[in-house]
DNA sequence: AACAGAAGTGCTCATATGAGCAGAATCGGT
DNA sequence: ACCGATTCTGCTCATATGAGCACTTCTGTT
């Protein structure tokens, strides 16, 4: 009798024939003494059973199997994984950029957040991704920052590449007191830009780490302190500058309250709220973010993808 | 116009469509907007330029191109290459019992030598690989060894697992005298030996490497001093017992005459002479037999295989 | 501007291949 | 040892695919 071994091996033999030396399955079957329909369903365990592994090599590649995974188990519109490499941030980045370029309808009005992430998209957007597109920023700005204007140029940068107008907020991005906030709230410049960021399409931003590496520290908003208490109240990062727990709320409603920009409740509205996020350490927000719907298009990589993956299946075992 | 770039893009597309969504090339066109053919014609550019990389991943899995290269550039019958792993020894001496195992017609007497690679490829032969052949020794055997009867237990368990017979050689390898040597093959006993040996249809042997670690030197036939002498002489390593030059001619003569077994001419008769060597060490002998038609099998590792093919794909470019 | 050669395109047609199915072989439990 | 259930096998047939071929579109040269 055949055994599991022998089988194995003569799969092994197919594949190599089939697919090393273009036989036909014919032709191997006559070779190895088997009929081409075995050899045909010997090639397909092979590919199944992983003896055949077909893989695309390509900085702009993708994980379509993942991203369908990911889509069904989060409820998502769309999904884009990138396979990991060197410069897995840089291929985020620019399948976001592509993702952007590709949308349909194109957005009259885009809003988007700032930061690195942000930054590096706007970099890989081609001239001409949309046509007249009005690009308004949806939180407080980093007037405090050492690198003094990147938020404002992001903006400029992705506005100008589709031949439209970019919006800023003028507006710090926490304050000190809440009557602070309201008042400049208030402002008919600053009431005019968050009305028109609650009036956009699509969303598009990215998420930060809770830990001392935020942007909201280096612009001097939050000091390590505030940070360490935010994660003590459950807080596992920032989206739109505003600290959400797991749950996808604010980890500190004072704060939250106390910060400027669209309301998180507005993503979960949005034709298209597009999260773009990669790197290890920022898997728990983005978690928060995708099973709490605050967006419905995630650009990740595929090992922030798998993870996320992963603990939903062992959450589905019990 | 299409820039090179967004052919790119669009094949990597496809390739995603084809090989991991399993879609039709027709599908896919009607997808893109592109004609079916098209498609077909990008995914087999895909191919060629590496996009798409289809491997084999199997211990037992095997280097066709490889070895087809190998035939033809060193007029080889056969060859046999395997991918590298962590058991690359392993999975090497599996390929050439394997091989053996196959081999038509059956050999009625198999001329072995005898090592550490010899053993393993006996260890990997199933019980029954032959029926009825004879196994004879082809080289003087290691009574100086610390691990006394591995030569003639090797031998026996090939012969054993054949349901042959094992006939050993019972000779030192290499003798101090000239005369000795003489005087030993003209023993009844040896001389039959070597005749039998001489009547093999198929021969099966490994290569040692001239340096430190040479089991001659372990068996006590010769020193290290001997060795480094041997190299300067010319000496890349050994076969049958017998170190030869980068030309396959012996690199001491002397040496050479006190030497007990097959004449290594004998090997260019051989319906097979089947080398098995795997590792770096021992590219520069393989190199020597191989360029010098003394096997005309070759089994061993990629990096050994594609090591020989680059040096002589560099001289023909002169 | 004209043109030869190369590269690319859409097509026909022969062939390779997978889905689906009925019968054979094998398995596992009593 | 029996029989029901599952797996395996060889097949038909519809479909997917690559080779080959005219024809078009570039590209670079005079």
């Amino acid at each position: 009798m055949p055994t599991r071994e022998d089988t194995e091996l003569l799969t092994v033999r197919i594949a190599e024939l089939y697919y090393d030396e273009n036989k036909t399955q014919d032709e191997i079957g006559a070779l190895l003494g088997v009929t081409r329909w075995k050899v045909g369903r010997l090639l397909t365990q092979a590919r199944e059973r992983g003896i055949v592994r077909i893989e695309i090599v390509h900085p702009r590649a993708r994980r379509l199997g993942v991203e369908r995974e990911l889509k069904e188990r989060f409820h998502l519109v769309d999904a884009v994984v990138v396979p990991m490499g060197d410069d897995t941030k840089a291929r985020v980045a620019t399948a976001a950029a592509d993702y952007l370029t590709a949308l349909r309808p194109v957005p009259r009005t885009l809003g988007i957040s700032w930061g690195r992430t942000l930054d590096d998209v706007a970099d890989r957007l081609p001239n001409g991704w949309a046509r007249g597109t009005t690009v308004v920023q949806i939180n407080g700005g980093v007037s405090l920052n050492q690198r003094p204007g990147t938020a404002a140029t992001t903006a400029a940068r992705i506005a100008h590449k589709a031949g439209g107008e970019a919006v800023l907020l003028p507006s710090p991005a926490i304050l000190e007191r809440l009557e602070t906030r309201l008042a400049i709230e208030a402002d008919r410049t600053v009431a005019g830009v968050l009305e028109l960021a609650a009036s956009a399409s699509v969303y598009l931003y990215s998420a930060g780490v809770a830990d001392g590496s935020s942007v909201l520290i280096d612009s001097g908003y939050l000091t390590p302190d505030d940070v360490t208490e935010l994660v003590r109240k459950g807080a596992v990062g920032d989206v739109l500058g505003r600290y959400i727990d797991a749950n996808g709320n604010p980890a500190d409603p004072g704060l939250d309250e106390r910060t400027v920009g669209l309301e998180l409740d507005r993503l979960r509205r949005a034709d298209a709220a597009i999260l773009v996020v990669s790197g290890e350490a920022k898997i728990p927000v983005t978690r928060a973010v995708v099973t709490n719907g605050l967006c419905n298009v995630l650009v990740t990589d595929e090992n922030t993808a798998r993870t996320l993956l992963e603990e939903r299946a062992l959450m589905e075992e019990l």
